[in-house]
DNA sequence: GTCTATAAACTGATAGAC
DNA sequence: GTCTATCAGTTTATAGAC
């Protein structure tokens, strides 16, 4: 409960270079190999130290995946609100969910053991685990919610599909670019370009007068 | 190799119901613990008969993975198949892709353990198992960018995308339809039509003139 | 076809030296 | 902070009775 910080250190508890070292390869692994089959002394072993060592860090196995799934989530908030809320008041919605999509990727693909970790695993965890971080998964999808019901409401986002329905296609789509998307075809801003277009115009031609 | 076939069976070999029963609940399994962290106790379980009989039907655990894996896909390839070579020989590209999707949500939502199995656990498998089943994976896929390449030569698809970034974005969201996909909230018929009209058209409205 | 029994190895977690 | 050593439980797979 109480860290000790050593007075005048500019960061929060919890960071010593061995700890993030811990979750970085516990998120790799969990992502290749899945949670329960991820083994502490692997983890222990890709972080440079022995498998004793994690408990100085971490209380348990299932800590450790707390963090994982809490940081995959929070790098893309970051990146989607930092995007969204620096735009102008006069915004249309399509320009907000436009950068919201953006940051999403942004935070995906930039991150990608701790994204495709939570994508990956999130099916796959205890319940207890499972609770604890649903919180922070419905602020999210409150967040998208919220710029698709405002969008609907100015008339800019179609009629004929529930909300819900358009956000979990949508940021189940983006989320799954993880598993697929390679900087080596293209660069990360035309990639966004190509997502975006078919995400709000859809994959036919449409003929205009 | 050679597999006692009763004289007279209709069935293929390989049909008996405890070993569909053990593919059907290692899928369950797999899918909702992962593959390394589901035991061959909890199928055997579930199945209703004891570990040590499994390998009577099976050779080893990555053998009943690899059956898993490919029922998932054929189940799906077998549906898109059916509905699109069932339409007529003047049928629109767009007609033939809402046909393909149609039938890849129907095999989707309609064997969920086989398909959602497959969705979240072919990053986590052996490489070898992976690069058995790599094989149906490449077929599926050329199958749709046969669609879309189809649909891009008679100027029904979008051409500021690659082909192959449509067919990823596209089949990634629908596969990923199955972990959020409540049949409780509307028909299936109704859902298709919304995804449908996403894929086609995308989010946003669209002034007509 | 299914069972029991067992082998050989691996698991998360703890205790205590340094 | 990191180490070694170890506990108690679990794992896939095999052998052989029925």
């Amino acid at each position: 409960m109480t860290t000790k910080i050593p007075p005048g250190a500019a960061t929060s508890d919890a960071e010593s270079a061995t700890r993030e070292r811990v979750l970085l390869e516990a998120a790799r692994l969990f992502r290749h190999h899945g949670y329960a089959a991820t083994t502490l002394r692997e983890v222990a072993d890709a972080a440079g130290i022995k498998a004793g060592s994690i408990y100085y860090h971490f209380a348990s196995k299932e800590e450790i995946l707390g963090e994982v799934l809490d940081k995959g989530i929070q790098i893309v908030i970051d990146a989607v609100r930092q995007r969204v809320e620096s735009l102008p008041a006069d915004a249309t919605w399509r320009d907000r969910i436009a950068a919201g999509i953006e940051g999403h990727l942004w935070g995906m693909l930039h991150h990608g053991d701790f994204t495709s970790a939570n994508v990956r695993i999130y099916g796959q965890i205890p319940t207890s685990a499972k609770k604890r971080h649903r919180v922070v998964r419905r602020a999210y999808a409150d967040y998208w919610d919220r710029l698709f019901e405002s969008a609907l409401a100015r008339g800019e986002l179609r009629q004929d599909a529930g909300t819900a329905v358009i956000r979990l296609f949508v940021i189940g789509a983006l989320n799954w670019t993880v598993e697929w998307y390679d900087p080596k075809r293209g660069s990360f801003q035309d990639f966004v370009r190509q997502i975006t277009a078919i995400v709000f115009d859809g994959i036919l031609t449409h003929d205009k007068a």
